[in-house]
DNA sequence: CTAATCGGGACCATTTAGGTCCTGTATCGG
DNA sequence: CCGATACAGGACCTAAATGGTCCCGATTAG
């Protein structure tokens, strides 16, 4: 279905709600503050700490920070950091899992479907998502604090 | 890893496969030409025939047949037929599932996304990754690596 | 030194996709 | 009219990837 990892989208719900807090904060508070399991969303940050979207500080009174504005990240890098490289097929450039030589030349060519793709998702940042989210969120206003996002 | 299914791979190849063999080809010619098991390729055909891009005849000497040109068949018709709508994530505008309320409204605006890469799709027709084919075996073996994606 | 917090891996369970098979229906040829 | 051929559609099983959890080592403030 053309599908991208949950996790990916743990991490866009992570990053923004860094992007409101300022300062530091502790996997757990992040957690707590979004509705995502510890655990999950420490993996998530530990993914985004890898590529530089996030940098942590270690030891008491550390915890995550985000790297750089949101205008500056572009989901193509956090899926990247979450999913991995994005090619649509198994059969990427040099991949030599190619078993069936006589079909691969003959129609296997994803790399401008790659392309496109990536750049489709390289023109598009965190906060051009969060906006969309703004104009969205009209509605009854729930008691809780993670709605002040907007 | 933002990959679609092998069976959508498989459809592109069938596809060709139709386009070079002019007239009607039953599933297991196909499936033979392609070097992929029989009943795979017609569980894609049969996909395909569903969604009209390629034509079916019944009985004896029945068969497939290409329903329209290669250049006429977008590589997003041909997902959407065998994976089924576009979507990056199961929280879709519409969608009902989304138990965590809280978490939606602040980030989960995936639409922008989606359109820009259903356009993106729609834009590359399988004659163009045909050509794609064609042209790339004249150039050495590329060394384009996943690390570029930005 | 102790508590807090990230880092990184191992691990298990569930879901999902890939693949196979079986039965029904339509059409052609004898 | 009857049988053979080939698609239609669904049920089913197996295997791999994903999501999620846990544990232990490394690092830093107090």
């Amino acid at each position: 279905m053309l599908r991208l990892s949950r996790l990916t989208d743990y991490a866009v719900v992570v990053l923004v709600r860094l992007s409101v807090a300022q300062g530091v904060a502790t996997s757990t508070e992040v957690a707590a503050s979004v509705g995502i399991p510890e655990p999950t969303v420490a993996k998530v940050l530990k993914a985004l700490a890898g590529h530089g979207l996030v940098t942590s500080t270690r030891g008491a009174h550390g915890g995550y920070r985000l790297g750089r504005p949101l205008s500056e990240i572009a989901i193509s890098q956090v899926i990247v950091a979450i999913d991995g490289p994005i090619a649509l097929t198994s059969c990427v450039d040099g991949a030599s899992g190619c078993d069936s030589l006589s079909l691969c030349p003959m129609a296997g060519r994803w790399d401008p479907v790659n392309d496109a793709i990536r750049t489709a998702l390289s023109n598009t940042s965190l906060a051009d998502m969060a906006a969309a989210s703004v104009r969205r969120a009209l509605r009854p206003p729930a008691t809780a604090s993670f709605n002040e996002v907007a």
